[in-house]
DNA sequence: TTTAAGCTTAGAGCTGACTCTAAGGTCAAT
DNA sequence: ATTGACCTTAGAGTCAGCTCTAAGCTTAAA
């Protein structure tokens, strides 16, 4: 049995976190003591467990709420319910992907053009691309690839 | 001379979203109607571009402010100012690459453990991996690209 | 002339995931 | 007995970047 700060040194989640998520219905203690301090047996350790694996990969509290509530009762959700939930996530995540890509070319491009010295920016060619609206560089090779693998 | 509605029409800002930036001083209306109405002359028009494409590149609201107030006056800021912002954005997104190019490969190692079918998900290695507490796997391939060119 | 579309303002609301505060009760150690 | 660390709650605040509302004024078209 643990108390609040014993699962949050645990999990890593903070104490504030913890009944944050308790009040989403994502962890919660199956006990409390006489003076209402919240105690987490193993099950509920495993269950918070569950959330922080959950949130590292990327899931959002509303989906990792749908994936415990399949948890809950395997036997009535099928396989295919969890990988459309993932497959989704992983759909969000390239998208995300390839805008950064864009921006991080973008971002390359711009700093290969420019001196960086300690001129004045009269003649800096940032300062010329950004006025003159460049166009966001799109990197195609590296998630076309991706891509393929999800679609 | 554009209204404000002119102004979204030809940036793909919106209108709100124009006199949103005004508030943060980024774009301003130089003259005004007599009823008040805000009116955009070429250099306006400009200004609200550039943001626009500041924008789409990556760089929050605060780094356009720095940018515009190196355009305001170049001949006192200098093109090391100008690359600083730019590889400060830059190092921001490639840790938030790093981040997603993590989670990525997770999902994609998880959809190919998962049959996906219409079997009820009692032996789901999806939920077997969450609840076994997976590791985020990290790719490390790519990223050491990006991050070479950066560093 | 009337109507609809468009403009003005200050300020509130939204998103997601926390993060913190205030006011108070509990517990272990000295 | 007192300190200090820990626990409780409801509810407010934070971040960035919008997005919307209400109430009222202006303008262009039919």
């Amino acid at each position: 049995m643990l108390k609040i700060s014993e699962l949050a040194a645990h999990t890593g989640l903070s104490a504030h976190t913890i009944r944050f998520y308790e009040k989403l219905g994502l962890i919660s203690a199956s006990e409390r003591s006489d003076a209402g301090y919240r105690f987490y047996n193993e099950s509920d350790i495993l269950r918070a467990e569950f959330v922080k694996t959950a949130r590292n990969i990327g899931f959002s509290l509303d989906e990792i709420g749908e994936l415990l509530s399949i948890q809950l009762d395997k036997a009535s959700h099928s396989c295919q319910e969890v990988t459309d939930i993932t497959r989704r996530k992983l759909d969000e995540v390239n998208g995300k992907l390839a805008e950064l890509e864009s921006m991080q070319q973008t971002l390359i491009r711009l700093l290969e053009s420019c001196c960086g010295g300690p001129e004045n920016a009269n003649h800096c060619s940032i300062m010329d691309a950004l006025e003159a609206g460049i166009e966001p560089a799109d990197s195609p090779s590296i998630n076309a690839i991706h891509n393929r693998r999800t679609n």
